[in-house]
DNA sequence: TGTTATTAGTTTACGTGTAAACTATTATTA
DNA sequence: TAATAATAGTTTACACGTAAACTAATAACA
């Protein structure tokens, strides 16, 4: 109980300077671990997860939507959707349209293609996602998804371009 | 309280498939604001979150490393950090220098400009986390570290490389 | 109406994570 | 001891994320 599991991981001789430090390092760690698992589950279906992240938002719409609501739905900032779309069009994934009322807006649609890809993982996700962290109980899985919340409080006000 | 803060950021028109998920993604959304945020402020002195997490480990030890044990004590994979090391070397921040008995093994020792640097960092580095989650209370914190080291179990006993 | 500002998106340059193939060195072992 | 395996790193190819500069189109406004 002297050092806490994280700190042995590090193998950092001295404690934490906060517990707000081991907190946040804990978020960036677990995150890297889920990251990686989740990367590799994505490309067994020739996908990254940003790639899926968009996809998943495009059938969640419904609709076609503009390259920037895309954009500003995941977390980044701009000018990296140019790229993924142009990607996800290259396979296939997605097709662009201009807007005819205002020409400046690209229109980005998914399609049957991909929401058939989509099926196709819900399933074998949703079981991965039981695997990270289905071993927690109902009480501790709503009292870190409240945690988070919280925690993430103090930079959702502070404009970053989202939301 | 019908639908939950990060359904209504993601403008999600159907609850979350499971607690699973949503914790999940919680996870996700907090650590991408938070190196967002962290990323700006490693910037604020040159370096990369990456870079000043291969000195922060190499000031902590307090002697040379192999590279591939710094590696290994962040969370990727091998390739990555001999770029990383190239980068940091060009800076001036880190030294490599071969090991004489095996001489496939390149010890990496940081540098004074790097230990200064670091120490400039510490104040605000420790401010910065404080603001991002100053605000949950100390039995809060304690118990997301908690959730968070629990939630890794699942990925840390199956080998992924590293500790 | 013509100039300026704003907005949507792209391009470029750089750092880094991932996989796969490769080199150099050391260990194993038939 | 010669062939083989294992280990430490590197290189290459690709996908992003970030910042900064840029284009095209629309809005604002004097």
């Amino acid at each position: 109980m002297a050092s806490s599991r994280l700190q042995r991981q590090l193998k950092k001789k001295k404690p934490f300077d906060s517990p707000e430090q081991e907190a946040n390092l804990n978020i960036l760690r677990t995150n890297d671990r889920f990251e990686n698992r989740l990367g590799k589950f994505f490309r067994e279906y020739g996908l990254t997860a940003s790639q899926y992240n968009v996809l998943r938002i495009l059938r969640g719409e419904g609709k076609p939507l503009p390259s920037l609501e895309i954009a500003g739905r995941m977390v980044q900032v701009v000018p990296a959707i140019t790229g993924l779309i142009d990607r996800l069009e290259k396979q296939e994934l997605v097709t662009r349209k201009r807007c005819s009322k205002d020409r400046r807006v690209v229109y980005v649609e998914i399609t049957d293609k991909a929401l058939e890809i989509l099926s196709q993982m819900d399933k074998p996700l949703a079981k991965l996602h039981r695997e990270l962290i289905g071993h927690l109980s109902p009480q501790e899985l709503k009292e870190l998804s409240r945690l988070l919340e919280k925690a993430r409080q103090s930079v959702e006000n502070n404009a970053t371009g989202a939301s």
